[in-house]
DNA sequence: TACCGGTACTTAGCAACACTAGGTTCCAAA
DNA sequence: TTTGGAACCTAGTGTTGCTAAGTACCGGTA
């Protein structure tokens, strides 16, 4: 992974994982390969889970064990009230910090 | 400063400064107001010293000594050639997760 | 049976970055 | 003489994503 692109994702990438959850429940396998297919195709498997564990104590999703067909049980993770009021507010900080830099590239300054 | 946007600034302050740098030299100080100035009260002083220091270490600007007429000298830095490249790296690289959020946003997956 | 590969999750240690909270220097005005 | 603004510096802290290594479960294959 780039050096620029893994400091940026600091913060973003929370962000990035709680709007997936949105209006769908997800494992933690599940959320990485999501997160490949939309174009983050080097974001590291223990990243993912280690985010898990860190919203699942802040309390912004709930947690439910179920039985895998193949392999050990899948954690599925979906977003509760407390996590889409985080995910608002980061919508709100990205909003901010995305219109500052578009007004930066366009001014040339 | 709200912690979203404490973690959302890893990586893209220093994009940031060196869009500031564009074309016009400046020093420590001034970017610390310029900064606010465009919206962001509350960035630490200290963090744009500790960032000049840096990007300066890193080769990305040149720094000049120039005396002030109130106050110790200022550092004034300019951008360089390498610094221009980092810059366009860093745009690229912003412009990547900016789609990717938008989409996502947009998506409202 | 034994082994491999894919699924699924976990964790200890590391590096980078912004912040906190102090500090120093220089000069002019009160 | 003291205050305040201009201008810069730095040690220590917390958060974050990455690296690297591991465990657990199961089906297929030799």
């Amino acid at each position: 992974m780039g050096k620029q692109m893994t400091e940026m994702l600091k913060g973003t990438l929370e962000g990035i994982v709680l709007a997936l959850l949105t209006g769908k429940a997800a494992y933690g396998y599940e959320i990485t390969t999501l997160l490949r297919a939309q174009g983050f195709t080097e974001i590291a498997e223990g990243t993912v889970y280690a985010l898990l564990v860190r919203i699942e104590q802040k309390g912004l999703v709930d947690v439910e064990k179920r039985p895998s067909e193949k392999g050990p049980p899948r954690k599925v993770y979906t977003l509760n009230a407390q996590g889409k009021t985080e995910l608002d507010e980061f919508w709100t900080t990205w909003s901010f910090l995305a219109e500052r830099l578009e007004q930066l590239r366009t001014e040339g300054k």
